[in-house]
DNA sequence: TCCATATTTTGACAATCATCGAAATATCAA
DNA sequence: TTGATATTTCGATGATTGTCAAAATATGGA
């Protein structure tokens, strides 16, 4: 993973609504759950969730699929692997020698 | 580690010359890095890292320590570990019954 | 003490972000 | 087709962020 990417990903989870939502698509796994679900669920605007859900499609942690009147989101976990992947490599290296165990 | 730090940290690394600052402390190890140092080897006005450190400082991913006329920053690799786990136990969980193997 | 070097704080500014009502779009059911 | 429900887009607004020059602070050496 590059850099750029990281970075983007790092600001999507960075914000406590955003986070809630990918924690809660991790909890429904590959099942996912509808925009409005999420929304009630976290006590969100429908148009401020739609925002942040947007925020972590861009970044590449969740995808969207329509079914029906529903739009159902779900958890990208190959990219969330990706970026601690890269966390582990890039930001835990030298700690290694260290003995941190990480 | 709670929600509050991890979004915190998040946050922290969550911006280009931020993230690069963490990379180059995890690099340098226990030894650190002077803020000077930093300032050139990222190509940064001095007033500018300084308030970039400050966000990593308070977000406990580095620690400085005065030597002489330099402060030496320095990663916390336990921070980080933290940070790591905190993701890997709640972002990642459903994963494992699905084979992703993180 | 006084000066030079290293770093932080302050203050100002443009840019980006989070929020949400209202309007627009999409889909289904009758 | 019409109406109801689900979601997104638009537009406006206040809050936060990233930047850096200038001033303030800290330390060491002469």
């Amino acid at each position: 993973m590059e850099t750029k990417s990281a970075v983007k990903m790092l600001a999507a989870l960075a914000q406590d609504t955003r986070l809630a939502v990918f924690r809660q698509l991790v909890e429904a796994g590959p099942a996912g759950r509808a925009a409005g679900e999420l929304a009630s669920a976290l006590d969100c605007a429908p148009a401020t969730l739609s925002f942040h859900l947007k925020e972590l499609a861009n970044a590449g942690l969740i995808e969207g699929r329509q079914d029906g009147r529903f739009v159902i989101y779900a958890a990208n976990f190959a990219a969330m692997n990706g970026l601690l992947g890269y966390l582990t490599e890039n930001c835990c290296r030298a700690s290694n020698a260290d003995g941190c165990g990480c």
